[in-house]
RNA sequence: UGACCCAUGGUGUAAUUGGUAACACACCAGUUUUUGGUACUGGCAUUCAAGGUUCGAGUCCUUGUGGGUCAACCA
């Protein structure tokens, strides 16, 4: 449902504005193809995601293709690695790229070709500055750049000059190529952008064969061009290296792509820069990228987030220019609501405590139906065994309850979803004063399917039969800062606002005997608590459950305001 | 002492391209319920400001104000 449930207008955002005035004045015959970049050097996120959305599903709509184009340009950054992650994480959420996957790298014969006419045509010379003294000829945002004294080096000696860096004559560092724009343009980019330089560097795809290397800006447009790429969109971030986007493809007369931008999406308590996440890795503040309390795809998927969910997240929050920060409330609900049609209802208790029924017969076992999803009759049943000694949740029993506490007290009825009506009698408690056992009794008469009891209950609560129970691990999750924009803070490092309870791990908790035998990708939902799925840390003989996210719990937000 | 981008409720997106603010999330109040879940009902903004054009402006113009981006041989 999750997909589908949103279409009614078609809502159109600028890039569909665009796309739908190029497909009428038949700018590119019709042609939608789009394209996704990333740059090996690192795992996918959140962010990467809404980015993946905006260019398949875009170009879905128009009967278009979508190439995935791995940005390879800096030998010394990437590594095969994160290709085969990104391939799988784009697979995960639901999309195929249009053939085979492509690489800049494979481009830099090409590359090199567009270098040379450029220098043929004036429009490029090799430079001799230092790196500091070519960011000192640079200028600044206010003050005018100056010449490099290169500048006007006779198209045959740039040649030269060009070739021998190809030839691996001249260290790294040395000599660079630039473009000869306008070291006065108030577009910093333009003021004469470096677009080779001498990198004696390894490649993951190219190996040893290149020693000069083009820089993104001489790439990325070209590479678009080359596979006729249509509709070239990015984050807002880029939108200054436009102008240089459609110089190189003016001189260069090639394949006319169009770059457009759009702003990138921030989820609140979420963040995506590499460096922090990489930080939060190393400093084992999460158990590796694919922590589930992590923002990367790899994390999401561990943490039972569907794709199809996040698909609907990325719809919900449209496209657009201006910053936004989408409040984790939408996530969660697109979430939840995806679960519920599909997780399997089990009864899990969280802090167990003894519930011993005194009337019901010594030694005998029922086997009771639980329906495994309300939403969907299809599902089916599964059965739970029921006896004299079951599990019920320690806040599920109150010596003293405030008012409209519907669950168990003294003196109090209430119902064992799917078993029966009872009413609790008397306690006991252990050293500490605590509540460890409750007594009561049960009506044979109100049993579910089949009640004729006549007794009206308030409350109805999960519980775990003794004789079938089975222990698991749980690990409850939640924000991983406690500050919905940790990056934001100039005066504190985003670490400050790490949530120390963002990972609890309940030892103690026991299940119906159903999860013995779950499927590792099967979504739950543990009745009354929250949506779950099985952790591949999990061990034959130790059961590990990561909570995906709780419950809406109307009863727990209205304890809390009265206090 | 620059250039560019942006500005609609708590949040995020809409508004037939000038015709009288919609949807979702959140929140509040209820109904239903063998999950205090789900489902359902109702409530919740005159569009950053000030001028202007117009019969009519969230949409156009002007000037402000506020926020963002840009000076890596990174992408």
């Amino acid at each position: 449902m999750s997909d589908d449930k949103i279409e009614e207008k078609e809502k159109k955002n600028f890039i569909d504005e665009i796309i739908q005035s190029d497909l009428q004045n038949e700018t590119h015959a019709g042609r939608v193809h789009m394209r996704f970049p990333p740059e090996p050097n690192g795992y996918l996120h959140i962010g990467h995601a809404k980015a993946i959305w905006i260019n398949f599903e875009t170009a879905k709509k128009y009967g278009g293709k979508t190439n995935l184009r791995f940005d390879d340009t800096n030998p010394v950054k990437e590594d095969l690695e994160y290709v085969e992650a990104i391939k799988q994480d784009i697979n995960w959420l639901g999309y195929e790229w249009e053939g085979e996957a492509l690489y800049t790298s494979n481009y830099f014969g090409q590359l090199y070709e567009y270098a040379e006419k450029l220098i043929v045509d004036g429009h490029a010379y090799v430079d001799e500055s230092t790196p500091d003294q070519i960011a000192e000829m640079k200028g600044t945002h206010k003050l005018p750049g100056t010449d490099s004294p290169y500048r006007d080096r006779t198209a045959e000696e740039n040649l030269l000059e060009f070739r021998k860096m190809k030839a691996g004559d001249y260290a790294d560092g040395t000599k660079v190529l630039r473009a000869k724009i306008d070291m006065a343009a108030p577009n910093m980019l333009m003021r004469d952008p470096i677009i080779y330089r001498v990198k004696h560097a390894h490649h993951h795809n190219t190996g040893d064969k290149w020693c000069i290397y083009p820089m993104y800006d001489f790439a990325h447009g070209q590479s678009d061009s080359i596979e006729g790429i249509t509709h070239s969109c990015c984050s807002l971030e880029f939108m200054h290296h436009r102008p240089l986007y459609d110089w190189f493809i003016e001189k260069l007369g090639i394949f006319p792509s169009k770059q457009y931008e759009f702003a990138r999406m921030n989820v609140a308590y979420m963040i995506t820069s590499k460096r922090r996440l990489l930080k939060l890795v190393e400093n084992n503040l999460v158990n590796g990228w694919d922590d589930p309390r992590m923002s990367t795809i790899s994390g999401l998927r561990r943490r039972g987030y569907l794709p199809q969910s996040i698909r609907r997240f990325c719809e919900l929050t449209g496209v657009q220019k201006r910053d936004n920060l989408q409040e984790m409330d939408l996530l969660e609900s697109v979430i939840r609501d995806d679960l519920n049609e599909i997780a399997t209802r089990v009864m899990v208790v969280t802090d167990p405590i003894k519930l011993v029924i005194t009337n019901y017969p010594e030694g005998q076992v029922e086997e009771l139906p639980s329906v495994n999803n309300p939403q969907d009759e299809a599902a089916g049943k599964h059965m739970m065994s029921f006896s004299k000694e079951i599990w019920i949740d320690r806040d599920d029993f109150m010596l003293d309850p405030p008012k409209k506490y519907f669950r168990l007290a003294p003196d109090k009825h209430v119902r064992l979803k799917g078993a029966y009506i009872v009413k609790a009698d008397s306690y006991k408690t252990d050293a500490d004063g605590r509540v460890s056992e409750v007594h009561c009794t049960y009506f044979p008469e109100s049993k579910s399917g089949s009640d004729n009891s006549g007794i009206k209950v308030k409350g109805t609560m999960h519980w775990v039969d003794t004789t079938s129970g089975v222990p698991v691990e749980l690990r409850l999750y939640d924000r991983l800062f406690t500050d919905p924009t940790p990056n934001s803070h100039e005066d504190k490092d985003f670490l400050e606002f790490y949530n120390e309870a963002s990972l609890v791990v309940n030892d103690m908790a026991i299940a119906e005997a159903y999860l013995a035998k779950v499927r590792d990708d099967e979504s739950l939902q543990f009745m009354r608590k929250g949506y779950f799925v099985k952790d591949k840390d999990s061990t034959p003989e130790k059961l590990i459950l990561n909570r995906t996210v709780e419950l809406r719990n109307s009863w727990a937000k209205q304890q809390k305001k009265q206090k």
